[in-house]
Parts: structure tokens; sequence; C-alpha cells
DNA sequence: GTATTTGCTGGTAGCGCTGTCAACGTTCCT
DNA sequence: AGGAACGTTGACAGCGCTACCAGCAAATAC
């Protein structure tokens, strides 16, 4: 016990050397690369790390390496339920690597991104992972002239500033249009909420949808910046409804307020799809159990956290994805609340299973 | 220019301080404890250090003050929205603070919880917010041997190892279906899904209350260690349904599994609450716009997030709170699910506004 | 007026680890 | 056999900051 002179017996890199025989660098080297050391001494020093306990001390770490270990994150909010999916992803991915993720929320403020960014980018995080493509100027100097890797999360455009994975918001909007159209509802509304940049593209497309089919009339556009809720779906929805009585289908912006709205029509009788079709966007677990079950349109939410994360990490390890920009798509998936117009036959309550057709993949976007 | 001698101009303490005019360790003293440097001093380095864009290097800091200015947080899940409403209490504490949130995914295994709490409390954290009461003993030996802050959420119980915020939800269950004995319901079916110590705890809530009145029959019980989800609770109905088909009213463990719930009985054409009652758990924003209104016992998540976030970074800064355990109590949402029984009257669908009657309060619990 | 306290400032010496480079022993090649 | 190449190891010198203690001036006490 007369190994270490610190009290309490701090277990340093030297205490496991020490105990390992080896020299300090050559336990260190352990740790970041073991394929350098010999097979005995590689023996000796794991057995010795482990008998000791020894955990190595990341700030220490740190300030000698010159660069941290940490990824960083930033999202919009942490209440939305879309970003938990893609934060799961990112943590999913995370575990097992070396790297902890360090998460901060921008309120949907680009110029408090601003100011978390240049937080972030002073501690040299090993990577970075952004949400959506609407920075400052000045976050996208910082951000060109970072030199860790960023993924860009969310959705596509056309000026990566390093890695990219989404999907096209507005593609997946005009498909979600395109599905109604297809099944015989022309006069429909758009119900959004928060309205930021995604939302606001979503409603771009709704908007090049029914223009392109002549059927536009901004009487069928309600829209708000107050955060998404279910209830929200049905303020919003009976505003709608005073505004175009006549609607035959609404597009929702998201789930909460296709949730809402379906709550709405029931609370007035107005039959579902018969009287008026709904889908909603991101298609939330709860979608499918609902009655009727909800269209909605598909994002790879998991998905996207975790392979932004995976590519992030790749990239930060020399790996370099050879398809920097990644399109996830979208899938329309067809339930009751969309069957087809105008059938005398009332829809039967069929499973959702056979209505699970596919309608759009990767949105072949730029 | 000539000022820094490393490329790219790094700008460190000593390059603010010698901006300022005056040493090191006098600027580095502005950013710990500004009121211990005289007027004139502070201003300099204040402005020397604005002008220079200058940002601590907090790997620096923590390795040479042999401590972090780090919060570690442990939860179960980050999938259950009734956590991303506790994280965010705790991410709207921390802005504005100097200490930051490690948030680590424990998966609701104890043994991992106890790998990373070891993992964390090497970096020796600032502080520690741990996730209920049923550590493994070896994690508990860890935190009271710990020399930092700590605060278990979520629920509250006889031993905390520092501080504790919660509430019963022994209690919580049993004034859920006290609840329903004032309205008339006896024969009240449990569904329960992932099975976790704080559900299971409300389990025996329910038990406990059903053995009271004299009530209790295992066939009313429908429990998986599956993870919950709205199509989970309509499958668990199901199941209970079959197994007891006379049931008057279903308690549901949480709001997903209501929602599920509420859904089946749509489908199989069950009149809510005429011939079953429902009442869920967490009171999330959907409930109160259901159709019919969804009666659910309410948590403060949000608040006791933000609580224990500013208890703890109180207590980091030697401000112990006089009152280490707090009981944020519960509150059951009374909604149309589940009205009075055996009124003859259909009851009208009225706003919720006059329904919310506090039922209980702190759960005046040890 | 001297002794003591207080307020503010600076010097020195690391915190625990890793980057760089040199040196060693071994193997392989010509 | 001699030299090059490789794989493996270690010595040294910091990374940027703060703890600790000493020093100095101004304020207070006697």
């Amino acid at each position: 016990m007369g190994r270490k002179r610190t009290k309490s017996g701090k277990i340093r890199l030297a205490e496991v050397a020490e105990l390992a025989g080896v020299s300090p660098i050559t336990a260190s080297r352990f740790f970041r690369n073991p394929a350098a050391l010999s097979i005995a001494k590689r023996a000796r020093v794991e057995s010795a790390a482990k008998e000791l306990g020894y955990v190595p001390n990341l700030a220490a770490r740190a300030l000698a390496s010159q660069r941290t270990e940490v990824i960083g994150v930033l999202i919009p909010s942490l209440t939305n339920n879309v970003f938990s999916d893609v934060l799961r992803g990112i943590y999913d991915a995370s575990e097992g690597s070396r790297y902890s993720i360090q998460l901060s929320n921008t309120r949907y403020s680009i110029l408090q991104e601003e100011k978390l960014l240049r937080l972030f980018l002073a501690q040299k995080p090993a990577g970075l992972i952004v949400t959506g493509i609407d920075q400052t100027t000045e976050s996208q100097a910082m951000l060109e002239a970072s030199d860790c890797p960023i993924v860009q999360i969310m959705e596509i455009g056309p000026n990566p500033v390093d890695m990219m994975i989404g999907f096209s918001h507005y593609d997946a909007a005009r498909a979600a249009i395109g599905h109604l159209f297809d099944q015989g509802y022309n006069r429909i509304g758009f119900v959004g909420a928060r309205m930021d940049p995604r939302v606001q593209r979503r409603l771009d497309g709704y908007q090049a949808a029914m223009k392109d089919a002549g059927l536009f009339d901004s009487r069928l556009i309600v829209a708000t910046a107050t955060p998404t809720s279910v209830t929200l779906g049905g303020a919003l929805f009976t505003d709608l409804l005073s505004k175009a009585p006549d609607i035959e289908a609404v597009f929702c912006a998201n789930d909460d307020l296709a949730l809402g709205v379906l709550f709405e029509c029931r609370r007035r009788e107005i039959a579902v799809p018969e009287q008026i079709a709904i889908i909603g966007f991101n298609d939330l677990e709860f979608m499918a159990s609902a009655v009727p079950t909800l269209t909605s349109v598909r994002t790879n939410r998991y998905e996207m956290g975790r392979t932004a994360a995976t590519m992030l990490i790749d990239a930060i390890e020399g790996r370099r994805p050879e398809q920097p920009v990644l399109d996830l798509g979208y899938r329309v998936m067809e339930r009751q609340s969309s069957l087809a117009r105008r059938s005398d036959s009332r829809p039967a309550l069929s499973g959702e299973a056979a209505a699970n057709k596919m309608v759009a993949l990767p949105s072949g976007h730029d």
C-alpha cells in the first residue's frame, strides 16, 4: 500500500504503469491505441488498470491532447417528441463509443444557436450536430472555420457545411397533398403551429401543390407561432372551419395537431374521413392506433439521429463517408383517415397493414 | 499583432492578463470571484476579455481545480415523455448557471446505472441527479462516499442519499382508485407496462386500495415488462377484457396506455365512461382534449426537474436547502372519463374546468 | 508611532495526461 | 554480413489554468 503518495489512494495513469511495470506513456497508449502495444504489455496494463479500478482523467487528457471527446448537439426543443426520437438515436449511437454527448437547447432561436455554437467551438468538440440549415451567417462562418466534423440534421439543402442528413420537408408535404388528391380530396386545409423553418417548408410544399392544381385559397391556411399541442390542434381546426366550412381534408403540420383535429371532429360529430379527411406529419406511434387510424408522413427520426452520430464518429476517426449528404426520405402511411372519397360504401375498419403502401422514398432532391 | 506567439492567435488567460496589465492569476480571479478584485482592475480585465473574445479552457480549469462544473443526470429512458418534461426542467434551471448537464441513459437497468455512476463520479462532477430510490447497494455506497451534492428525483422514500424530490407513486395510485370508488366504480382493472419500480409501486397502491375495499381480484391485473405505447394500451385492455369482462373501470399506469384503452373502447363501441371508466397517470397534455376528456393523476414533472436542478446548484454553491426532501404531490384531474356512475342522465360534455377538483396535494408521506 | 489587520496582487508549482522524437531490439532484405 | 525497415518503448516538455502562500499597501488598533 505504499505505492501511491496522494491521500485516499488516487489512481493515476502512473500508478497503473507502475503496477504493470511499464512507463506511463506505454500505459497511456494502451487506452488510446492498444494495437501499438505488444500482446504481453497489453495484458499487463489491462489487468493492472482493472485491479486498481483506474478511470482516466478526462480533463487532463483534454488539456494535453488539445481536443475533447465531446460531441456537441444543438437542437431547438426538448419538448417536441420529434427531437426526443432523434436524441435517442444519437445517444444510442454514442453509447459504447468514447464520445460523450453535450446537449444544448436553442429554443428555436438562431441567435441563441450562434451563442451556443461559439461556446461549444471554444471547447474544441470532437464533432458537432446542429439542427437544420438556417444558421446565421456568423454561425455559418464559425462552422466553416471549425476543424471538427459537423452534421446538419432534420433536413437537406443545397449547401452543406460538412455532412447533412434529413429529408425534404417540402417534398414530403407535396407528397402528402398528392396522396389526398389521389384519394379524391380537393379542398384541403393546412393547420400548422410553431412555424419553424421546417414547418414553413411544409407549408411551402402544401402551397405549391395546391397552386399547381389550381386549388390554392389562402383561407385554407391556419398557422400560428404558438408551440404545438393536441389542444391547439382542436383550436386551429375550429378556426379553419370558420374560415372555410367547406373543406374536405386537413393536412396537419404534425401529429399532435392531427390528433387534436381528430378529437375536435369527434366533439363536433364530424365523420372522419367521410366528411373530413385528416393527414398528419411524422407518424408518431399513436397514429396507427387512433380510431380511425390516422394517415401520416413517416419520417425516420430515430434512424436520423443514429446515423448522424455514427457518421460523425466515423468522420472524427478519419473514416469520412463517401456520401456526405444523406436523404432519408419519407413515406406516406396511408390509413383510414384519408380513405378514398365518394365511395358510397362505408369504409370498413380493417387493419392498417394492407393500407401501408409506400408512396415515396428518398426524396430525390438536389 | 505580435502579442501572442501561438499560431492562429489562441487567446489564453495570459493574453487577457497582458492586455489588461495584470498578472494571469488576477485575471483568473476575475472569472471566479470578481468581488475579490479592485473596481479598476475588474473593469480592465473585463474589457480585455471582451476585446479578445476570451473563452476559458474548461479542461485546464478542471484539471487545475480538481473539479468540474458538470452536473451528471442519470435517467432510465429518453423515449418516455415523462422524462422529457423532467429534463426540460433541468436544462431550464441549468441555463444561465455556470454548470453544464451531462446526461446518461440507464435503460432501466440498475447495473447500467452503477456503471455510469462509477464513470461520472470519477470525473468529479459538481453534482448529480439520479432517478428513483432503487440503486444497487454498490451504487448506494458510491453515492454516500461521493462528496458532491446529489438529488434523487421522481419519487420519495425513507432514506435519501442527500436530497430528494418527487412524490409517492403508491399514494397517488391509491388516490386514483379512491377517486374511482367515490365515483361509484368497484370492479377496477389495472393495466401496466414496463413495470419499472415506480410503476410497480403504483400497482402496489392499486392492490392495497382494492384489498382494503375487499375488491381485490388478481384477474383484474394486466401487467407486462414491454415498453409502453398507445398500441400496447389497446392490446393489454383486450387482454383484461378477456380475463374480466365485467370490469367497470380501468386504472392505466400511464397516459399512453390510457389513450390506447380509449381507442380500443371506441373500436369496440364501448361507451366511456358509461360502460367503462378510464383513469390515466401523469396527465400529459392530450388527456384534457381527448373525447371524452380523460381523467388522470397530474404529476409535476417539469417543476420536479427544475427544482431538482435548482436545489442541486444551490447546494453546490453552499446554500443547502432547509428541506432536503421535497414532496411535490400529485393531483387527480377529474374529467369526463370517470364521471360518476349509475347516474341515469347521460353526462353532458361540459368543459373540464369545473371538474378539476383537487383531490390530494403533498402526499403527506414521511 | 508602532503593531496588527485587512484587501488586493503576484510568484511558484503543479493538476494528469499526451505529442514529439529518439532509441532500442528484432526481422527482413540484398 | 551489413543495412534498412519495422515494431515497440521511453524521456521530456508542456497543455492552460488554479491552489497555495507570500508580499505589499492601506486601514485600523493600541
